[in-house]
DNA sequence: AGGCATGTTACAGG
DNA sequence: ACCTGTAACATGCC
């Protein structure tokens, strides 16, 4: 599920939940994520406070004590857990909820914290990660060097994808997409934030008009920032639900619409999916040009 | 059974 | 060296 907007209400729900809490124990269920787990690090941030939680794109920095930064990707699937065993009942950190045995199936790692309190990073497909990164040259990990501008800054505007997109031979649906354009979008916002501009998916980038370009980035900021107003979109993930789940699905445009008549009134087109180029993608002939 | 799924990266070819 | 598209990763669900 976790793309910005997800991503960043994990953070903020989080942050206060374990700021300035300690690390007091780990334990591995199953260290084979995206990456292996550095256990020789991983022994290191034993006894080491959470400082704060930053977000850049769709990862999660923990910034610890003793330079040291934890970095967590939740993949396609991965989830983060509190738990204050205090209130005696499961409490989660995000929209998800977990209050019985088969949620904890996939719990890959156990952070044990102060006060009985947990924090679990738990992942089904395993695609996310977690690595351990020194404070003084992060920005030049693998992961985090290459990414563009956060969508919600000032630093993404016109005159940046104007000069990104020069002398590219790219579909814009794949533009949004590239986090070396713009960090944080992926398949369900790309689709929503073209709808809504009503421009095709698959128009090449150098055919887009400057208005075009103006209402691209006008929806990709407004977009992002309702569905974190929204808590986020929490898709196939109904089962229960006393937790927060984030609620923007309720407001998709398009995505997972498929054969549904276009929510535009004046239009009474049948929402396309096409899978033939970049995942899935939803789109009205009627309505984007 | 086969296809599909919210993401990222390594790699091949131009 | 840069740009682009594709396959691969692991697992569950329809």
């Amino acid at each position: 599920m976790p793309e910005l907007p997800e991503v960043e209400v994990v953070k903020r729900s989080l942050t206060n939940k374990v700021q300035n809490l300690i690390i007091k124990k780990v334990k591995i269920y199953d260290d084979r994520l995206r990456y292996r787990i550095d256990k020789n690090k991983l022994r290191k941030i034993i006894g080491l406070r959470i400082e704060k939680i930053e977000r850049r794109s769709k990862f999660l920095l923990f910034f610890l004590n003793k330079n040291i930064i934890m970095l967590v990707h939740l993949g396609m699937t991965g989830k983060l857990f509190f738990i204050n065993k205090k209130k005696n009942k499961l409490k989660t950190s995000f929209y998800y909820t977990i209050d019985n045995e088969k949620d904890h199936k996939y719990d890959r790692v156990v952070f044990f914290l102060n006060k009985n309190q947990k924090l679990i990073y738990n992942d089904v497909r395993k695609f996310g990660f977690i690595k351990f990164l020194d404070k003084k040259n992060y920005n030049d990990n693998l992961h985090l060097k290459n990414l563009g501008p956060e969508p919600l800054k000032k630093a993404f505007n016109l005159i940046y994808f104007r000069q990104y997109i020069k002398g590219r031979n790219r579909v814009i649906k794949d533009i949004l997409m590239d986090q070396k354009f713009v960090s944080g979008i992926g398949n369900i916002y790309a689709n929503e934030i073209l709808y809504l501009s009503k421009v095709m998916p698959f128009r090449k980038v150098y055919t887009l008009r400057e208005s075009e370009l103006k209402i691209i980035i006008k929806y990709i900021k407004s977009v992002l920032k309702k569905s974190i107003k929204f808590g986020g979109s929490s898709i196939k993930d109904f089962s229960s639900s006393n937790g927060k789940k984030g609620s923007f699905q309720e407001h998709f445009k398009i995505y997972g619409k498929k054969d549904k008549t276009c929510p535009n009134v004046n239009c009474n087109g049948k929402i396309i999916k096409s899978t033939t180029f970049s995942r899935a993608t939803f789109f009205c002939y009627k309505c984007q040009k």
